[in-house]
DNA sequence: AATTTACGATACCGTACCGTATCGAAATAG
DNA sequence: CTATTTCGATACGGTACGGTATCGTAAATT
């Protein structure tokens, strides 16, 4: 969509509002949630006519779903030298996603709606599981090829099981360790212990 | 509280009703979750007046707290012969509590409000998995003996990391498995494959 | 310059709830 | 029977928000 200013005489639309207003929308939901928030609340905070707003989506679920899909992260690919050098790496990268109060409303909003409004999950799936679930069937091949796993290793639900507990620790923090420290133990506990 | 209607001298306050309106919390939770739902709304479909849940619980945090707690469910101990008789009968019975919309609405109210109002988080702690973590030691302390499992494994660790896959699974339903089934896969990977 | 479209602001009207109050009826104790 | 408390129902004022319309202004095309 490069092109999208074309064509049409009038006055084009405000790249600057509409990044104001999907900030704020981000903003709202770290902080009341997604129930919680009105339109007219992510206006006032924008600094926007609900006009402006209203022009662009004709739901909040549009809104929010195009506000979280603008959250660009690259999502990197670790290569320490080892498969739990690695995987530390990948932990701790996790962690400052998921543990923050958007982090954590955006996954209360996503099963609520799971049913309902498969939006929210498809879109967290395509822009956050599903390319790291391809990274990390990558450090798993590396560690095929180190001989560090078991070459019959299914990566794709070694992952499923890692995230799976990062969403549990993220809900039950652990009390006498860190959360990361609690995901390694537990993923330990799947593909065996490390060198020593 | 077996004495609950004792002393005051007027009309005692209506056990039917209470029940109504807590069958009615439950039924709206399910249907449309927590944010959305009213004290109107469960006071129509009880069938009650609005004075009379207020008169009970001072706010819809209150209501919902002791409706879920209000559902006793036994917690089951199978014991089955051998470790994965045992573990399916387990995925088989929380499956058939989790797997439903109240089990799912109920989780996303959690999360929602895990930080805010930790309540919830400490109810279904409480109440749902500190049971089955109990239960699930029983049925690895077992094993052992059997010699089925290493003897050094921390039941409750493996119980977290199962509970985690059934929360994901719950979220990113399987596509070519039974959630039951999945939940089995994974489980198999953390606790050595099965007999054959 | 004329036209077209978007902008922020504001004013609406309608609806849904909240939480309280009030009512007559019903249920209990003394 | 009397006092007391709860019951469901209804009414009420207040707040918040939805979604639309309107207005004067700003920014673009032709």
């Amino acid at each position: 969509m490069t092109d999208a200013d074309q064509k049409s005489p009038g006055r084009p639309r405000s790249a600057k509002s509409h990044q104001a207003m999907l900030k704020a929308t981000l903003d709202l939901l770290a902080e009341v949630g997604f129930a919680t928030m009105s339109i007219e609340a992510i206006a006032a905070r924008a600094g926007v006519g609900k006009t402006t707003i209203y022009r662009r989506y004709s739901s909040k679920e549009e809104l929010v779903a195009d506000a979280i899909e603008s959250i660009r992260e690259e999502v990197l690919l670790p290569d320490a030298g080892s498969l739990w050098a690695d995987i530390d790496a990948l932990i701790e990268n996790a962690a400052q996603i998921t543990l923050t109060p958007l982090g954590r409303q955006s996954v209360a909003m996503i099963i609520g709606s799971a049913t309902s409004h498969p939006t929210f999950a498809q879109i967290y799936w395509t822009k956050y599981l599903e390319p790291r679930r391809q990274t990390f069937a990558a450090v798993i091949d590396r560690a095929k090829a180190r001989d560090e796993v078991a070459s019959d290793l299914d990566p794709g639900l070694v992952f499923d099981a890692m995230s799976g507990i990062m969403l549990y620790a993220t809900i039950f923090p652990p009390a006498a360790e860190t959360w990361q420290d609690y995901v390694r133990r537990a993923l330990e506990l799947i593909l065996a212990p490390p060198s020593r």
